[in-house]
DNA sequence: CAAACTTACTGAACAGTGTTTAGTAAACAA
DNA sequence: TTGTTTACTAAACACTGTTCAGTAAGTTTG
């Protein structure tokens, strides 16, 4: 009885080409230009069979908002080469502002829009890629603990810290809060202010 | 010929009107939930009457985001008494955090939401009220710095990052992306990753 | 194989959105 | 008392997310 296997597969590929032709629109013209309407054109069905795959908008963007996190955590590699527990958490910071840089759409979904959130909350959910990706900063941060290269001795609280001056510099980047400094030294700027509180922390942390 | 005094005092007393229908409407529902046709019902007028007084939905949040600011300036004036500039600078801090915890329609509108500033850049106007705000925080960091309290000489380095770090407590609160910790454990977390970074201030900056 | 059932899909509708425009009635100026 | 300007609105346009009855194909059963 292979039938209800393919069936299952079947509906797989179904969430997989929806799930693809969301993002294409995305990256292409932004979350707020992107109707159900247009996906279900994309991928040539009517805009109703989309919800016999995700319950609603939302759902979807939830989705999205996985396959990102599944980027970010393949972009973080590059970090588990680096033997310092302080360079590397260094490297992350600076992985962490390039992915948002390049990656403008993904991250705001990850981090800023309340769309992905809201299909967790109404599940009774917990956000569990956010956690993980905490915790793979709250490790690093409790190796430098443990050798001595910050002094405070609480991994989460420094942990929230130094997330919130990262995504503090990004999400006023992405929502276009930085404007006042002019097009050209936004982005050097950021970069000054993440090197300068990098140097804060091995001074002060 | 004070009829186009009038005229012009009725303007503006309609202007306020709508806006003042518009803030009890999205204080009270949240910004989502607020349409044109809602502030109309509210006022008793037709909701194309609204795009007499204003251009469209971003100009209406824009001078929301505006009214906004002049209240986060009027909650700051306590620091005028503070002598001490570095404390000046944690008292900033804490109201900074204590506005957007117990305003957070308003500060998603000043820092967070993008459609005032969408209003900024098709009239090729620039962010004056984040920029004058920004600049308060500059002063004190300035002020820090001509006192030996801050070794780092850069004001406006140094005051980037400050914002980034205050402003990523409170988005990533108010985007609910603080959720994983707990309901109760929040407020609590925030304000210990906000004194943390303080202290790391005074002995890393 | 034919009948019964199940699944996958869609057209059309519902209730909403921001915004524009033609037309009306009142206020003002000549 | 005209003519003109102003303030306003009903109705429409082009969208949006979402639901549901109905259809046609696929699958199971007698």
């Amino acid at each position: 009885m292979g039938i209800v296997e393919r069936k299952e597969r079947e509906r797989e590929e179904m969430r997989r080409l929806i799930l693809d032709a969301a993002q294409k629109l995305f990256l292409a013209n932004g979350y707020e230009k992107v109707s159900i309407r247009n996906i279900a054109d994309e991928i040539e069905y009517s805009p109703a069979t989309i919800y016999l795959y995700y319950k609603d908008k939302n759902e979807l963007f939830f989705a999205l908002h996985q396959a990102a996190f599944t980027k970010l955590i393949q972009d973080f590699a590059p970090i588990a080469q680096i033997e310092n527990p302080f360079d590397k958490l260094v490297e992350m910071g600076r992985l962490y502002l390039q992915f948002a840089v390049t990656n403008p759409e993904l991250y705001d979904l990850m981090f800023i829009m309340t769309a992905p959130i809201d299909t967790l909350d109404c599940r009774n959910d917990v956000w569990e890629d956010g956690h993980n990706a905490f915790l793979l900063l709250q490790n690093v941060v409790q190796a430098c603990i443990d050798m001595g290269l910050i002094k405070h001795t609480d991994a989460e609280q420094a942990s929230l810290m130094i997330w919130s001056t990262v995504h503090g510099i990004v999400a006023l980047f992405l929502r276009r809060r930085l404007s006042m400094f002019g097009e050209d030294r936004v982005i050097p700027l950021m970069e000054e202010a993440f090197f300068l509180f990098i140097e804060t922390l091995k001074k002060g942390l």
